[in-house]
DNA sequence: TTGACATGCAACTATTTGGTTGCATACTTA
DNA sequence: TAAGTATGCAACCAAATAGTTGCATGTCAA
């Protein structure tokens, strides 16, 4: 999970992750055409996605396909913002509750 | 954007996200008395969560109170994963398909 | 088999980040 | 006012990360 979180932090990742969404299945070298950055910098950045598993490559002769794998961002949106987001509403209850209390502690 | 990303991405500020969700509006002092991190530490984290608006300060006499903001969390969830979400079950469509053409590009 | 193309790997540098230490400031209460 | 407590700030070090360069490997097609 960590792992994934790491991968998102990156703006050049997610850039990555929204080319391979507006055209999945890119190789390396078409992803260099549509990103401004050099292809060792998209090997690297990918390598991390891969690990992430939010890419999977598919070697297809000399060709290495990117596939988007949404599968973590699930896991992420499931078992983590789920939780904080139930305690949106609470959360400002607390505070404003709080706001003429003496003192907590 | 960027900078809730990035402030996700620490272990330890995910950690110090969980314990305010389990007891919100905590000062400084008491978040140090349950997670292992030095106060200085805590301080540095506590910065990059406020910045990043996923936690909210509330000074109460001397004492600061921190509360937990799901809202950019929210913002991820809404602007981000669903996007990627939605192309779950295409992804894979297009992943199968896929596997018997001779060559994209 | 040769030339062109697609990718991989390793080393190096620069920057960012996490963590620590020491001291300063401010509020509270006895 | 003095002691105790809560927090802030700045400097520093170590580790991780991003980005670049150069060369190697492997595939395809003429």
């Amino acid at each position: 999970m960590d792992i994934v979180f790491k991968a998102l932090a990156d703006p050049g990742r997610r850039a990555l992750l929204d080319q391979l969404h507006l055209n999945n299945g890119q190789t390396l070298t078409e992803l260099c055409r549509h990103l401004e950055m050099t292809r060792q910098g998209i090997t690297k950045h990918l390598a991390i996605l891969v690990k992430a598993n939010l890419v999977v490559p598919l070697w297809r002769g000399r060709y290495k396909l990117h596939y988007l794998n949404p599968a973590p961002l699930l896991q992420i949106s499931e078992r983590w913002l789920n939780k904080y987001e139930a305690a949106c509403v609470r959360a400002l209850a607390d505070l404003e509750r709080s706001l003429d209390e003496p003192r907590p502690n």
